[in-house]
DNA sequence: AAACCGCGGGAAATCGATTACCACCACGCT
DNA sequence: AGCGTGGTGGTAATCGATTTCCCGCGGTTT
């Protein structure tokens, strides 16, 4: 509850006086400096940040808005935002929007009205409303997906190139009727995804089959509901691309349920590399995404772009997927 | 970039009215609310949060400082805390202190600074310090781990009692040399499963060996760590209780590589419900946490707190895991 | 008719820091 | 001796809201 008056008057100097010794701005004769150090010990204070902010026009905190925190893609992120924001001496307000564009809304304002360094965010849909950051001209970088709405830096995965071989690799395995169970419509990965697995049928002559295709939400249940639509009716897929982890979970708890073993009957290939999919048997083939550099790099752009005042020209950095072929998509 | 003042002249009025329309405290004449509702439109006002929470001396922004973003436990905390003080108009910025002491103390420290209403952690030790915190009189509620240096809320699982239960049903699976892989000391679960552990043997009449058991860090490496120290000695255990399922993951990766099958080979029971419990074979036991329910209480009694000034007596909420029996711990 | 009350709204104080500006002093140079 | 000059430190303005205090006005009470 000390102020910074209370310091100045215990250590019998002016307010600014204690501005300048905390702050190391300016010179400030030892002696002095030493009797506001000991006054600040004795009072146990600590500066209102709310004061300092207000007055400076400026925080050393950034928000990360993700769409789920659950997903381990994104709490990877998170890791990768944190240690370059820390190594900056930024903090980093981590804010879960759960796919919800009224939640991801409210957490946009908030950062705006909080006058946060900048923000980082993972869209729910590629035409949310960031409005409120823009007009206080509060630098945005996004991650994993884009912003039709907003010039800002972007930092992707080339989820279309990815799903493709992904693709090109089921066909090479023998299998005959590939389906794929995407994200929502509207979500750029979840789009970009469902174009790459057209793209790799197209390449290898086949016709793609909207009863071979199901969208549904990034989360486990979601998985499940998609597969067990695909998979309970006749003439089923023989192998699956699989648009998350999450939903991975899912379709193999349904796979399981019906007796169906990964690689033999169905044919797995899911983005995300888990932490548990060697654990499983057989082993689950992936289009592992680096997440913990992409939220690294998307931490280092933001952090750029508040130094220099939003001067650059933004930016869209896409990095390459690797596919990791284990026993899940081979037979 | 528009300040209250911007907004007061161009709707004609003070910007005490302004403010008072906006907030709707005091009654405004509908034509003047008007008239300042167009002026907010028209200028894209977003009212500066740093400033009125200055003045008003208050935040609607909680911190939640957990250990570790990517243990699902801690993520399925999260998402209750989020749930709860959603609900009750707050927003919540989550802190991964990473284990790391100096971590959490910055953490600590930016909490206090930014004044913010109210702090939720899982302390990395027990006596992390938050003195930063206990000078503002900024209410803490600790979640899943106890704090020694400061009398505050806890919700905490049965730890001790849940371990003893494992060990139970690892004797009466006929095990003869239960291991344990604990966390690391000083942090308040990790000594209490120890604890519980040590309870068991002791309830079936067996004796206490240390070089049944291995503390190390609540992560993969440390499991791996841990169990390959374990298994590949002399001698070694025919049956582990392991204290998170981010340790288990680093187990049984270790297992596979040695060839041991799980529940025939070595029993195991894991802390933690994970979403591939199910999805090994055979499936995992797990002693399973409700970890949603902890992170909703833990938010709804900090609410309670920062509404009644904290004159309440503090309370220590125990709630109890559920275990969860499955193909591992069976022969 | 005087006194009183309630209410809407403006002027200015306030929250707690940072910082622009200025006064002062000691020192060195011409 | 007189005059910059540079280093210190105090006074007060400032950031942008909220809130207290007070004034004026219209209506009611006695």
């Amino acid at each position: 509850m000390a102020t910074i008056s209370d310091v100045a008057a215990l250590a019998g100097v002016s307010t600014a006086t204690v501005s300048r010794a905390l702050n190391g701005k300016s010179t400030v004769d030892p002696a002095l400096a030493e009797r506001v150090a000991r006054a600040v010990e004795e009072l146990g204070y600590t500066p209102n940040g709310l004061a300092r902010s207000l007055r400076r026009r400026e925080t050393a905190v950034l928000a990360l808005i993700i769409s789920d925190v659950e997903n381990p893609f994104f709490t990877a992120i998170a890791r990768g935002v944190e240690d370059a924001a820390q190594a900056a001496g930024y903090s980093v307000m981590l804010c879960n929007s759960d796919e919800n564009t009224a939640k991801e809304r409210r957490y946009v304002e908030v950062a705006a009205q909080e006058r946060l360094a900048g923000v980082i965010m993972s869209p729910t849909t590629g035409d949310s409303d960031v409005r409120p950051l823009t007009t206080h001209r509060t630098p945005i970088v996004t991650v994993d997906r884009r912003l039709g709405s907003a010039d800002c830096d972007a930092v992707l995965l080339d989820s279309r190139a990815a799903a493709r071989e992904a693709v090109r690799h089921l066909v090479s395995q023998g299998y005959q009727r590939i389906g794929c169970i995407a994200g929502p419509p509207g979500v750029t990965t979840a789009d970009d995804r469902l174009d790459g697995y057209r793209d790799g049928l197209q390449a290898a002559g086949r016709k793609y089959a909207a009863r071979l295709v199901r969208r549904c939400e990034f989360r486990e249940t979601g998985g499940r509901e998609a597969a067990t639509q695909l998979l309970t009716k006749p003439d089923p897929p023989d192998a699956l691309l699989v648009s998350s982890s999450t939903m991975s979970v899912g379709v193999l708890q349904v796979m399981a349920e019906l007796g169906l073993r990964s690689g033999r009957d169905v044919g797995i290939v899911s983005f995300d590399d888990a932490p548990w999919a060697t654990l499983i048997s057989p082993a689950l083939t992936v289009v592992a995404q680096p997440a913990h550099a992409m939220g690294r790099l998307a931490a280092r752009l933001l952090l750029d772009r508040i130094a220099d005042g939003g001067s650059r020209a933004t930016t869209t950095t896409t990095m390459a997927a690797q596919l990791i072929v284990r026993g899940s998509s081979t037979r």
